[in-house]
RNA sequence: CGGGGUGUAGCGCAGUCCGGUUAGCGCACCUGGUUUGGGACCAGGGGGUCCCAAGUUCGAAUCUUGGUACCCCGACCA
């Protein structure tokens, strides 16, 4: 009807186009790869960020806000740094507008040139670090562990609703530690915190790991990530944190006195996540009708679909479902009670299968009746008729059950999708097939770089806790005493 | 940055090749009524600088030239 989904099968990125865009979360906006993210997909984003943000409050965090400006001086600061960034930065030149005498409408200023340029922030880790300076003097100002919410500019030249817009969401931990080993612990803590918020929240299952030195942050030491498969078999980034060494400590000057009484250079991490996560959830989980949201990150986990005639019998079923309601509300799950007369309930069963909602209880006089209602659940599409009278706490485990099922469902899916492969021919016939590879690797950035231009396959990440064993490498033949994650990725 | 596509009502599109009444269709919207257990129906109604500019012409959504915006696919990046 009027909204028709393209199936993922047909044209997987048109069917998740059209999911963010006829699922209500995302418009397209008039600014060039920019997005307009609608009340219903910032919902998602407010669940993440509340439960991402206690568990850096947990962890000893705090937020601070800088500015979204930063000196063009500042960028180059960090040599590494602005050879990764700057190429896709925004750039303010002038501070003023004025009318155009030629009367067409508003001209930038040319007396209102900026003697410096600045820069909107494609991540903040200069401004921030300028800070530092100022804060840290001594061991005891350490560790320093600040998280910020923020926007963020990259001017990507092309763009993907959630996956990679101009503009995007996202928050960045920036923490400076005494030693080395108290920045790696944070980095590892840090990406621990984004794996079992992905794994809990998201139902989506990563696999920890680390960058190779091709696919670090730009001035980091150390990237560690979490992966994720996407239902076509791509990977796609989840989360990142890095131990940047000393690296931006020494180029803004930030040192403090140990407890010794001599001068050292503190050591820095950074992380963050995005409101990239918020694509990984759709793609990870959706089907062909449309949305399926995990009922922690849900905006709206129940909606109740009265089924009446006139006004009389509305009254009536909200009567019953009122209680029922009110212990849902306080068992602190959202649930909306649908009277809207204008719509059909089959409208309104496919309006919130398109949007996800987890739960749908439907009711009508035929129930009242009974003492029964109508319980259908998003993920398995499957529906039963439950009593009435017990079914807040038929919800409340429901809930739980549609989001383990969630996890298992991916975790399957993923675990089915990764290969070992063992000649180059073999690799070279998964590589087509959707789905990771794991795979020897001779440890040298050409190898790597050869095997991406051949295939576009990227080694994702260098997995944790990786079993090592000895191989040949799939590409150079050259001795490799572990295996890692390849795949082409978003 | 290369290739392709599209700009016509809130959304999706037709009309453009071959210029000619008052620019049309579906959905959405408004009013009234009947409906409501899987995307309702009837009747009436409102809504347009046809992306912009210049040109050709008696006459331009349609032809010419220039510009511009966004989307999709690739390379690059979260």
């Amino acid at each position: 009807m009027a909204k028709e989904i393209t199936s993922k099968k047909v044209d997987y990125s048109q069917w998740y186009n059209d999911l963010v865009l006829k699922g209500g979360l995302a418009d397209y906006s008039s600014v060039r790869g920019c997005m307009v993210i609608k009340p219903y997909g910032y919902g998602i984003w407010e669940k993440m960020r509340d439960a991402l943000d206690a568990k850096f409050k947990e962890t000893g965090h705090v937020n601070a806000y800088f500015p979204l400006f930063i000196p063009k001086s500042f960028l180059s600061k960090e040599a590494a740094h602005v050879e990764g960034f700057a190429k896709e930065c925004a750039v303010v030149t002038h501070y003023r507008l004025m009318n155009d005498p030629n009367g067409g409408g508003v001209i930038v200023d040319p007396d209102a040139k900026l003697e410096e340029e600045l820069i909107v922030r494609p991540t903040s880790e200069t401004i921030i670090w300028n800070s530092y300076k100022n804060w840290i003097q001594s061991y005891r100002d350490l560790p320093l562990l600040i998280n910020q919410w923020a926007n963020v500019v990259r001017w990507e030249m092309r763009t993907r609703l959630f996956l990679r817009t101009a503009e995007f969401l996202w928050q960045e931990g920036h923490t400076a530690h005494s030693t080395s080993q108290e920045a790696i612990e944070e980095t590892e803590r840090m990406l621990d915190v984004y794996a079992n918020f992905a794994e809990e929240f998201m139902a989506l299952p990563v696999i920890r790991g680390k960058k190779t030195a091709n696919e670090r942050f730009a001035g980091a030491l150390e990237t560690y990530c979490i992966e994720a498969m996407m239902q076509d078999g791509q990977a796609l980034q989840a989360g990142t944190s890095h131990f940047l060494g000393q690296n931006f400590a020494k180029a803004f000057d930030v040192q403090f006195l140990n407890k010794e009484g001599k001068l050292e250079y503190v050591w820095a991490t950074s992380w963050g996540v995005s409101t990239r996560l918020i694509g990984a959830l759709i793609m990870a989980h959706s089907d062909d009708d449309g949305l399926i949201l995990p009922p922690k990150l849900a905006p709206l986990q129940v909606v109740i679909v009265p089924i009446f005639k006139g006004e009389e019998q509305l009254n009536l079923i909200f009567e019953k479902m009122k209680p029922i309601m009110d212990s849902l509300k306080k068992s602190g799950i959202t649930v909306k009670f649908d009277s809207d007369d204008q719509k059909r309930p089959g409208f309104k069963f496919a309006e919130y299968e398109m949007t996800g909602v987890p739960i749908r209880l439907a009711i009508g006089s035929r129930d009242i009746e009974n003492g029964t209602i109508e319980v259908a659940r998003r993920d398995t599409k499957e529906k039963s008729s439950q009593a009435l009278e017990t079914i807040d706490q038929h919800v409340i485990e429901l809930l739980e059950e549609i989001q383990k099922n969630m996890y298992q469902k991916a975790l399957l899916f993923r675990d089915q999708h990764i290969r070992n492969a063992n000649t180059w021919e073999e690799f070279l016939k998964m590589i087509e097939q959707p789905g990771f590879i794991d795979a020897h690797w001779d440890g040298t950035p050409e190898t790597e770089e050869k095997i991406k231009e051949l295939t576009k396959a990227t080694i994702r990440c260098i997995p944790l806790n990786n079993p090592q064993e000895n191989g040949a490498c799939i590409y150079s033949g050259k001795p490799s005493k572990e295996r890692v994650i390849f795949a082409r990725a978003y």
